[in-house]
DNA sequence: CGGAGTTATCTTGAATTCAAGATAAATTAT
DNA sequence: ATAATTTATCTTGAATTCAAGATAACTCCG
């Protein structure tokens, strides 16, 4: 029963093998697979997000607004301590978001430092169908 | 048994079932961990590289110039096709860690549309190092 | 109240990457 | 042999990101 096809990662290891023969690889062989399974995984997901004429990072913000529940409206430090990313990173997304008219932004009444991020009518729209198509595409990928 | 802790997918997955019950979560939850654990290995891997005095695309590519081994030696093509990257981000990189002397590159007599890539001795020294800490991190990150 | 420290956001400049096009060398077909 | 095609690499310009520093608004304490 076992399976002797090679797979790039298998590669990679005989390589180490031969040249470094003492290295114990066997959590390199999982840690090589789990990035191999992302960097397969990553054109599939970004093909359903191009079909709603979103890129990754797009998709990421306007699911995260959405998924916040109503009124699909938080804070920008809400935002990028949810994304994973600098506050810099998060300005520049929200500019671009706010010019495809996807988000709006508005007054905080509670504290004039922050300007809200919400999801607009089309925003909404876009996230909502693109979510489910994206969970669709998750599924089939199995 | 069954565990109670929550992790930060499972934040998201709460949300998702309370705005859109209707989804089928099943597989966003592997996918979300698997993204997480990259997410999370990711700084710890950088750790080690940078104790070298590597970044992560320095090391990868010296370290796929060592694993090919003696006399340690490719072509830009065999580098970037390995290393999944464009040709301009290849060009970009070989001309970068050719500055800090870490490969050397000369004429393909078999065919001079290549000027092929090198590990200097110091480029050697250093990925030789870095590799057997790097193999040793991902022990322990287990 | 008023200054010190904290927090939220934005700005700036550099790094990294890709897509698309340009260039030059090798290969193939006539 | 030579034109057409293919292959290997590099160049250019735009996109995305981050770190570090600047700004402005809050909070807290004496």
């Amino acid at each position: 029963m076992s399976e002797k096809q090679l797979d790039g990662v298998d590669a990679i290891l005989n390589q180490w093998r031969a040249e470094k023969p003492e290295l114990e690889l066997s959590a390199m062989a999982i840690i090589g697979r789990l990035k191999r399974c992302e960097a397969l995984m990553q054109p599939q997901l970004e093909k359903v997000f191009s079909q709603h004429g979103l890129s990754f990072w797009e998709f990421d913000v306007l699911a995260t607004l959405l998924r916040s529940g109503k009124p699909y409206c938080l804070a920008p430090t809400e935002l990028f301590s949810a994304l994973m990313v600098t506050s810099g990173t998060m300005t520049h997304r929200m500019s671009q978001l706010e010019k495809k008219g996807l988000i709006e932004r508005f007054i905080n009444e509670n504290d004039a430092r922050s300007k809200l991020v919400k999801l607009s009518a089309s925003g909404f729209e876009i996230i909502n169908k693109a979510v489910d198509e994206h969970v669709e595409n998750e599924r089939n990928i199995f």
